[in-house]
DNA sequence: GAGCGCATGTAAAGGGTTACATGATTCT
DNA sequence: AGAATCATGTAACCCTTTACATGCGCTC
């Protein structure tokens, strides 16, 4: 259940709309932390239950925008200092190889070339976004460039791993 | 939904009851694609009403024992060279990395230590993991040899990364 | 005025966890 | 006899996705 804090986290850089945030989730977050809108603008109106969050503004077509409020901030900061943090991953490549005795030397070949080449281009869109935050710095530019380091390295990882698993083939 | 295909899998090793497969998701895929038995008894019956497996033998404690059938094995390996593969991740730590700005300096090196620690212990059991599956050979321990490989090799990166983003910390 | 993108929502269904409940066997 | 472990299941709830539905404002 990080998607809330996830909002709130969004919402400490400045005001913005369901739709603004449904946007960032997609282009920044959707490999990290997936979230289409139907469960974000729900969230979001737990949240101003909550009092963690605010509707600011009503802007020009309906766009209702949302502000962080103090105990919002204070909630951040809680869970960023105190929650503890949730370490599974779920990842259905790796499910898939402990499997892969069961196919053939030439279809595995034929998988592990298009998964490395998937975790290649991946991780060369988190190389963009780790240029971009190098633009400009402030502290939010540079937590930015700490995680487009993460999902640089964590794919690259991945990358390197599935052709690792071409040298040492488990054929069946 | 691949825990379907999870449980078909391991079926395809060999025949176990539901009790088998909660443990061996709890250990061997814990850290993988985590799955309790609730899950895995109402997917079992789904499996066997779809006759991707049959009931095989009841042993002593009213067990029910499973083993795959050919249309079962024929639609593993369907799910393994056909469908495509889901390469998406949840990884909390990342989402959390973002907010990293939010925080003071000593509460982040706090928590990157923590972080660290706690990758670097991950790795160490999928070291281990793997040491044991080259023991004895055969396909089977070859594929968990890779997938182990695959464990250390991620969590390794994890916990580089955190180290590394003690020397650039983004203070507030 | 037609069509597109902005913007917000609801409903239904699926996937997953937690808590509860129970019975059978083995061990001490 | 009592405790621990094996073994299966149900019910309720939460999180998430997909599909459906609608209205506003801008551009051509």
């Amino acid at each position: 259940m990080s998607l809330r804090h996830g909002l709130l986290g969004l919402l400490a850089e400045g005001p913005a709309s369901g739709y603004d945030l449904a946007r960032r989730f997609e282009d920044l977050l959707g490999a990290i932390w997936p979230a289409k809108h139907p469960q974000i603008y729900g969230e979001l109106i737990r949240l101003a239950g909550a009092g963690h969050i605010a509707a600011a503004a009503e802007g020009p077509r309906r766009r209702k925008e949302y502000r962080i409020t103090d105990t919002g901030r204070a909630e951040l900061h809680r869970w960023l200092v105190e929650a503890p943090v949730d370490h599974s991953v779920r990842l259905e490549p790796l499910l898939r190889s402990l499997f892969f005795w069961t196919i053939s030397p030439e279809e595995l070949t034929d998988h592990l070339d298009r998964e490395a080449a998937h975790w290649r281009e991946t991780a060369a869109r988190y190389r963009c976004h780790a240029a971009a935050a190098d633009q400009d710095d402030g502290p939010r530019a540079r937590a930015a460039r700490v995680t487009a380091e993460a999902g640089v390295r964590l794919y690259e990882a991945l990358a390197d791993w599935a052709e690792w698993a071409k040298q040492a083939p488990p054929g069946r």
